[in-house]
DNA sequence: CCACAGGACGGCT
DNA sequence: AGCCGTCCTGTG
């Protein structure tokens, strides 16, 4: 059952990768930056890292990254280290809704991104559009990131907080951000003077680390979960937005809920589980509700 | 043209 | 403390 690594003329390839599914995982709202080149081919840019990944069966292709590529930045970034079938046996015993949702996409995995980039990004999701997200960040990412050449195409590094401290508004709001221009803006300032690390946070307790997010502008209760869970400081988080508390209402509560009460519920349901819960959820709604 | 989808904020009870 | 109008953009 190992996963079998071999590298050669710049493709990396992981043989018996279990529980990864590119789609699902690229897919399923917690990242903005990868585009489809076709079906299980994708490219994408995190940080200043630009990659290729093409998946077969199980088969998995790292295209244009080299073995410290992969073991100082892709094993993380793709959570290789955690057993997801553990985690669904776990999640799935006594749980027969749990038990569909997770077999309807067991290849799912919750990334663990850049805080700066992830903060920023879901501060542009609040009242968007996933399509809209994408614009804005590939907008912002060409006015205020780094210029890099990947397989004859460009692609621009996410900004640093300081090019978004010092930007002026009027310009952020080109990307069409609309009114989270000025949150954008304010943010970057914030994390420019006082920068926060994704270990700062994880030796926070969680109530405390998502207090600490939700100080910044345009930060509330659901931007300040999903921040958590997918910058990987935190798998407890459990992000409510619109399609979670419908699913939630319809398979669990069985009633109309307000989202502070499905927060409780899950973490008493779900405990350390609920991010990698959420996800099969949200996926599952987004599907088929 | 209008209705609607998607969260945070701030002003109002 | 909770309720609700407003914010911007894209789509049907």
């Amino acid at each position: 059952m190992a996963v079998d690594i071999t590298y050669k003329n710049g493709v990396l390839v992981l043989k018996r990768l279990g529980n990864f599914d590119i789609e699902s995982i690229l897919e399923c709202g917690q990242c903005f930056r990868w585009e489809r080149n076709k079906k299980n081919d994708y490219t994408g840019i995190v940080g200043k890292n630009v990659v290729r990944i093409a998946q077969t069966g199980d088969s998995v292709e790292f295209i244009g990254c080299d073995l410290n590529d992969f073991n100082d930045f892709w094993f993380s970034y793709f959570d290789l280290g955690t057993d997801y079938e553990a985690i669904i046996k776990e999640l799935s015993a006594n749980d027969e809704i749990m038990k569909t949702a997770a077999g309807f996409a067991p290849g799912i995995r919750i990334l663990k991104q850049p805080l700066f980039e992830t903060l920023v990004s879901f501060i542009i999701s609040a009242n968007n559009s996933i399509p809209n997200i994408k614009r804005i960040i590939t907008s912002l990412s060409s006015m205020y990131g780094k210029r890099i050449i990947f397989e004859n195409n460009e692609y621009f590094s996410f900004p640093e907080p300081t090019a978004l401290a010092n930007a002026d508004v009027k310009d952020i709001a080109l990307s069409k951000a609309g009114y989270r221009s000025q949150y954008i803006r304010k943010t970057a300032a914030a994390f420019m003077t006082d920068p926060l690390t994704v270990t700062m946070l994880k030796d926070m307790a969680y109530a405390n680390a998502k207090k600490k997010l939700m100080e910044y502008t345009g930060v509330g209760s659901k931007v300040a979960d999903c921040t958590l869970l997918f910058s990987g400081a935190f798998t407890n988080a459990f992000p409510v937005d619109v399609w979670v508390k419908r699913v939630m209402e319809e398979l669990y509560l069985k009633e109309d809920t307000p989202i502070k009460k499905i927060s409780d519920y899950a973490i008493n349901k779900f405990g350390n589980l609920g991010g990698y819960a959420q996800q099969y959820l949200f996926f599952y709604a987004r599907s088929n509700l």
